[in-house]
DNA sequence: CAGGGTTCTGCAATCGCTTTCAGACTTCGG
DNA sequence: CCGAAGTCTGAAAGCGATTGCAGAACCCTG
């Protein structure tokens, strides 16, 4: 049986209202007794039952964050991110994947949303209305994504994305091609209206290779019509469609960087070890995930006052070994 | 303002007692009630409040899931299997992540095993004594590892790496090395005992390269002891660790499989994606991490009644391109 | 039609905590 | 030395659900 209040206030001879004051607003009540009390709680190894404050404070203490693919490298980092931060501040994290089904996942948020004070949602294609609609019922935070006033997290794509073009065109390239992810996926519309914009100024030729899932076989998929383009370098959705599109193009007998450089985004841990080691627009996923849950508290406690309930984190370009002078025919 | 019970009675013209029995034990009351009161909650849109209940029934509807890494690739998937399997069964999953460190571990536990019914624990290298603690005042299943009564799900390690030395040896292997993962991992002791008897039983000699630690560059220290012993064929403790073999035996010019074959165990989805792609002990994770959950619900509903509190779920030598007929010499 | 048994429903207690309100005790200025 | 102000503490009322108990209504049998 777990110890209730009721019994460390005898085992203080206080009252039970003398315990929870003792224990959550210190100051209101008598230094001396206060010691007593937190003593008594010790002693018994007391932990308030949640359930029971939530019940009358109507606050849980717990988050909920909603990603669409764990097994997705990017993710877990993020997660790891919203985990200790949350950690620090006290609060539990409910996780839920919802298999990049936005059926399920507003199933997920819809249960989740119950019991959490405050949602962190990574959804990249569900629509819009939804979200709307969810966020006029909770306080959520989106990572990954940016539209309305929904507050969110995302990345600096546009600068990530022109230092790759920089590092392309200083290797002496002028035709790129882009292997674009989801077409509905907001970073992927983020990244190519970037990635234009940063050719043009460049001067570059832009080719873009349609619509991959953003996986491994997805780049695979995208290889055969990034070598037929005939561009000398290639910029990826993502590190894990780049390392599908290097794996593809070796087994056509190109070499990385020598006859084509290929460029990530995401820095995931397997990019550094693929063969070659590969160039990518780093970013900081563990940051993101801190950032919402800090946002996301923000938001909690002052429901209204936020002064920029949006957060853009800074990219990085990491250049590795994919990515190399332009051949010169 | 969420609609409470007392709403949907009013609505349906009954008593929160019926609603409450119409909703959580229906057969108790008459059909037609039920039937009213059902349209009434739908209509108001009623979800009962899982504290609030919480509180009276002692049970939360949650479950807490605590793994050490989420970055390894092998603890994803196994989320996502517990992740699945909770939802199906209508409890909602805390993660938490210890990043490897025993004493936030059992920290973690801790907080959440007050908020939870029930604990799912990966702890490889947590100490013995604490998880008893732990066991005798939660209910928990442990996921590879086991020991003393503690209920537990694992691979049937042993029948895997029978398989991995059989092939080895049907390729002509009779030198095999084994890259050891952490010293205190249950998993690795375990790995190295099936490994002993099958290569004894096949008559091979068996190299054993001490510990490392599970990641990529555990793989990569190990490169070199393994060229310099000279076999011919390596397993490796994990996925993670073969590919960074792979990748160090490339870099000192010996090709894979012609020179040496190497065998990871996980099956992670980075070693179908390798370059020769990995052959491995393929481990059904997401199917651990529901067994594991349908373990814990059943020691929850008959905390005793449980027959047999283990389980032990099959391997599978996944061949692909990283293994080859033994060098001639 | 009386009496016993079912079936269904409502009342009220309760889970463990927070918080309002009022009372008890100090302190202090006049 | 009295009253006002200030400081602490305790009693009690909930938060929103579940559930034991008892009463009401109905069924059936003899």
């Amino acid at each position: 049986m777990r110890t209730t209040i009721r019994e460390v206030a005898r085992e203080a001879g206080v009252s039970p209202s003398t315990v929870s004051r003792a224990l959550s607003m210190p100051g209101l009540v008598n230094p001396v007794t206060r010691e007593r009390v937190l003593r008594a709680a010790k002693r018994l190894g007391y932990e308030p039952n949640r359930a029971a404050r939530g019940l009358i404070t109507g606050r849980t203490g717990n988050l909920g964050l909603i990603v669409p693919d764990l097994a997705n490298p990017f993710f877990p980092s993020l997660v790891k991110g919203v985990q200790a931060r949350a950690r620090e501040a006290d609060y539990a994290v409910f996780l839920a994947d919802s298999d990049e089904d936005p059926a399920a996942e507003s199933d997920l948020v819809r249960v989740l949303a119950k019991q959490v004070d405050g949602l962190i949602l990574c959804s990249p294609r569900g629509r819009e209305e939804d979200i709307l609609t969810l966020a006029a019922t909770t306080t959520l935070v989106m990572v990954n994504r940016r539209f309305g006033r929904v507050p969110s997290v995302v990345f600096d794509n546009s600068d990530g994305i022109r230092q790759a073009v920089a590092h392309l065109a200083a290797l002496g390239h002028t035709r790129v091609a882009w292997v674009g992810g989801p077409r509905t996926s907001w970073s992927n519309r983020d990244r190519i209206r970037a990635l234009r914009s940063a050719t043009d100024a460049a001067g570059m030729d832009l080719y873009v290779a349609g619509h991959f899932p953003p996986q491994f076989e997805g780049g695979i998929a995208a290889a055969d019509l990034i070598i037929a383009s005939g561009v000398t370098s290639v910029i990826a959705y993502n590190d894990v469609m780049a390392l599908g599109l290097l794996g593809r193009l070796r087994d056509r007998g190109l070499r990385v960087p020598q006859d084509i450089s290929v460029i990530g985004i995401d820095d995931i841990q397997m990019s550094s070890m693929s063969s070659p080691t590969l160039t990518t627009v780093s970013l900081t996923k563990g940051q993101a995930g801190r950032a919402a849950v800090d946002l996301l508290l923000s938001l909690l406690e002052q429901p209204d006052g936020v002064r920029k309930p949006r957060r853009e984190l800074p990219t990085q370009l990491l250049v590795r070994a994919s990515t190399g002078v332009a051949p010169t025919d």
